[in-house]
DNA sequence: CTGAAAGCGCTTACAG
DNA sequence: CTGAAAGCGCTTACAG
């Protein structure tokens, strides 16, 4: 059983105290040039690493950001992750993923356990069901920040990164105004979540100042399975003229696309397809859908540097809102 | 700034011993009834939760399992994911998932990280360049248990559980035959992966084998975007007869199907379409991408179990394959 | 049945 | 410039 190097192995080797040989590896001015470069050497040899488990109960501080989402199969979170793993690492910190499935009993139980972890900040993009803000408020008075990303909490006094919904839906309205579409099929998520009102009210919206003969046709489906046969029945009553759907989300527009193709459409000829997308799926069809882009990674820039301003001290809260750019693709 | 609870102040308020408090909230059959239940009821009452990194500290163990994986953005990983996690709740572990980027020096970062953390167990699907396979012999040194998933290393003595490549690729090559296709463009990935090499083989070998008037045209392709340039490439120089493209993954089946759909051709009445795959991108074309599933979930099961046996001490090592199942869309 | 004590590996005020 | 000592919060062999 090969044990771990720690402090006091170095020391006894070199004959110092364990005291001299913590501060040596911390570069502390009190050490001498000569012993510091005596240990330092050791240590890189025997590959000294100091327990985190040890550092933590004596500084409390984990060095740890915990990331929090309701899934993982998503392509918007991908990127949102890989981008916070990207600056974290820079600032030498180590992210931990969890998944809540969705689930705010799970939510709550990690978010114990991030407490307990003492992690130095938390990002998390909250349930659908989400209510209790209470235990956000216990991390905070915990001295742990967290910042909420794309589904975040509507109480007002936190730190909030979200995509910006209401612009990302104007933008696809204005794409369908300018392409003079004048029958559109608009399909929506869980009306309860914060991301689908604000997708929808400013949709319908645009659409109706701009031009008030568009006839507009809003329906909602939770998953994918449910948009195809929603879908499928509209197509299936005939095509109308200037037709165009506008799919809220990737989940609806792979449902949307399935019943489309099961119809034997094809866009732009037969019909338009415009949708807000992180980009994954608008990608894997020809001519590729025309979208407004939600970048995770983007979120995931402005959420880090929004992280390292509370972690240095500041105790103001923000709401930033990043806006998203069209893509087209030729699907509308 | 609420302190959290601890043992000590479980012990003052009631006026007993620390020891006691802790055995009693272990239920350590020393303790009196009485005395248990009143450290019980002060312990609810007030969220006592034992500090991981103090447990740690004493005891060597972290109730934590990590799965490191080269990305995220890939469903196959994510129903892996889940199901560990699932698993992991039910014996009170905590999941932390780690993400290689495809990178050597990142996994090897993340493996020291581990090590320190002494993790009770990881889970890893390999980078394509990993070679080096002394910092998992350091780890099964050191007691911590890895089960490799999915890429595995060729090294014989350790624990793998892998999709069966072999059968997945024999299973689509047996649909191709049944359906009468005489010429197959084969598309696959990064040759240096095992899985690479493993579907390849017995591809050719099943065609070859059973119909030597088969002509085969393999190709490799390092990403979705590579994969459209070829096929498109092959594609445009006219359609052969009894013509059958195979995709070994989801990357490139959608590379693939791009420039399947750029040609104006459908599946299956121009060509046949095959994959092996997890089944999300498949689902999102009409009709469907026939395929042979590979499935994260089953995968994670067993891995799972394989990684509690490694736990309570078994100290033999095993390599089991997951068969696969072909789900039949309509696309051959 | 209960408690005092040692120790996991580190950091840091205090003393020299 | 260096070291001895206390303490983070827990567990557990040892003693009673």
């Amino acid at each position: 059983m090969s044990q771990n190097p720690t402090l006091k192995k170095i020391a006894e080797r070199l004959n110092i105290s364990i005291s001299t040989v913590s501060r040596a590896l911390k570069d502390h001015p009190d050490v001498s040039p000569e012993t510091k470069r005596k240990v330092n050497e050791l240590a890189t040899l025997i590959e000294y690493d100091p327990n985190p488990y040890a550092v933590n109960l004596r500084t409390h501080s984990s060095k740890e950001f915990a990331i929090i989402v309701p899934s993982l199969s998503n392509y918007f979170y991908h990127s949102f992750i890989s981008s916070i793993e990207e600056d974290a690492r820079i600032y030498g910190y180590t992210v931990i993923i969890y998944r809540s499935s969705n689930d705010p009993q799970i939510e709550l139980e990690i978010l114990k356990s991030c407490r307990h972890k003492r992690v130095s900040g938390i990002f998390i993009a909250i349930t659908a069901q989400t209510k209790d803000m209470n235990p956000f408020l216990k991390l905070d008075i915990q001295g742990i920040p967290v910042v909420f990303f794309d589904k975040v909490p509507s109480y007002e006094s936190c730190n909030k990164i979200c995509v910006g919904d209401a612009h990302a839906a104007a933008l696809a309205a204005g794409e369908i105004l300018k392409k003079g579409k004048k029958n559109i099929l608009a399909i929506f998520g869980d009306p309860n979540m914060s991301i689908t009102k604000a997708r929808l009210n400013r949709f319908t919206d645009c659409l109706q100042e701009s031009d008030p003969t568009i006839f507009l046709d809003v329906i909602y489906a939770a998953s994918s399975e449910e948009t195809e046969k929603k879908v499928l029945k509209t197509l299936s009553k005939g095509l109308k003229k200037d037709f165009a759907v506008f799919c809220m989300s990737d989940e609806i527009l792979a449902g949307a696309m399935k019943a489309i193709q099961r119809m034997g459409l094809k866009a732009p000829e037969d019909l338009g397809v415009i949708a807000i997308s992180d980009g994954m799926i608008p990608q894997l069809f020809y001519p590729e859908i025309t979208y407004a882009e939600t970048s995770g990674f983007k979120l995931g820039k402005l959420a880090f540097s929004r992280m390292m301003k509370c972690i240095s001290g500041s105790s103001f809260v923000q709401t930033i809102i990043d806006e998203s750019v069209l893509v087209s693709g030729g699907s509308l």
